[in-house]
DNA sequence: TGTGCCCTTATTGTATACAAATTTGATCAG
DNA sequence: CTGATCAAATTTGTATACAATAAGGGCACA
């Protein structure tokens, strides 16, 4: 992360994920570029980079803004996530080998460690998490899914959301994946497609709930403001 | 296409496309910013650009490669296509309407006066069956699936290889299409979503077939020079 | 002959200046 | 007061110069 356009990449992008930026935002070159400390050829570098990940929206333009996705374009976003980690799923359950599997466990039990603790590590969760799908995607082999699914797996809303899921939906995740990994140990590719798919498609739901009790906590602070 | 990044991505496109830059073949910014007759700076924009296309890689040191794809790659992204142009068929056979069905019709017969001729035009052949495809993303209305799709569709060496197919094999795609259609006017998504799963995965061995005389006329011809 | 090191050269990364295009807002006619 | 029009200010696009980094090649040494 030495490079400048780099420093400008994640400096950019995480203001985006963190909301400092938000939706709709217009996003100057300059004004970046003087955020970051670079000038403003990282900063174009980095903002097609961004645009590429969907994280940013160019106008007819070409002015840029913070991407705002609707619910259905998170649904749309989940529902081509189901189909593409599923197949990534039943691909990995063909090549798997032992030492993955036992790599998975391990990370598994790192997250279990964080959800089923009295006060769930959701950070942790997160990052155990990311690490669990990233290595049955690499597992997976296919070079172009795990470029097609980079992002879709990026969605700055719902890392934000993440804090507001109920604790059984933590641990669901924990128990899922290890399901997963049973289905691995099988080498059942049918098992493991379907796990993976409804395992998404409910993530996608617990999102969808936590998302709604954020919107109704938003409104409630709007109306005491006012 | 009058902004200089424009004419550069077009004409590096082209270029590769064509197979004037074979696959494996190094590209320097300065070079190919004296052949677009711009400077580096719209270059670089283009370039980043096709490394998303998939159409250049970069190796660990940032130096840019025309990329190229094994076999293995290419049914990558076949199986992906299906699967991806399968779900956007049954999306769209539950969105079509009377006029788009006109539309589908009216490009696909065009399509047919192509390939059943004496002579079948295989560049209007390309030229339709794209119109038709991409129709049917558009019908299909998620912003997310037609940009996945973007970078699976733009195949160079499958485009170069159109030409060595089998009459048969495009009067298939033709009838496969009207068959499609059928399907849309029943607005019956899971035969909608087989058909369109089916058709390309026979296009995939459609071009392997293809792909392997070629390779043998190639094989053929620099024994000859030798 | 092979191997490692350093120097030269080529290539990519960044900053800055300037050009082109777009937005803003002020002015004026209706 | 509304809307059109034009100029100023802002923003993006491109060119160029320079800095940093990596590739290539020769040389000493084993």
């Amino acid at each position: 992360m030495s490079r400048a356009s780099d420093t400008a990449y994640n400096t950019i992008r995480e203001m985006i994920i963190s909301g400092e930026l938000a939706p709709g935002d217009p996003l100057g070159e300059e004004a970046l570029a003087e955020i970051c400390g670079v000038s403003r050829t990282p900063v174009r570098d980095a903002m097609r980079r961004l645009e590429a990940d969907l994280l940013i929206r160019r106008s007819g333009t070409q002015r840029s803004f913070v991407a705002d996705w609707s619910l259905d374009d998170i649904a749309d976003a989940f529902e081509l996530r189901a189909m593409l980690e599923g197949l990534a799923a039943q691909r990995a359950a063909q090549r798997i080998t032992p030492a993955a599997i036992k790599k998975l466990e391990s990370i598994n039990s790192r997250l279990g460690k964080a959800v089923l603790a009295a006060n769930p590590d959701v950070d942790t969760f997160l990052e155990t998490n990311r690490q669990f799908h990233a290595l049955v995607l690499s597992i997976s082999g296919s070079m172009r899914l795990e470029a097609l699914l980079q992002t879709l797996i990026e969605q700055p809303i719902i890392w934000r959301t993440a804090h507001h899921y109920r604790d059984d939906e933590l641990k669901n995740s924990h128990r899922e994946h290890a399901e997963l990994i049973a289905a691995f140990e099988r080498r059942d590719a049918a098992w493991a497609q379907s796990i993976m798919a409804g395992h998404i498609r409910r993530a996608f739901h617990a999102y969808a709930d936590a998302h709604h009790s954020m919107a109704m906590a938003d409104a409630r602070q709007s109306r005491k403001r006012a």
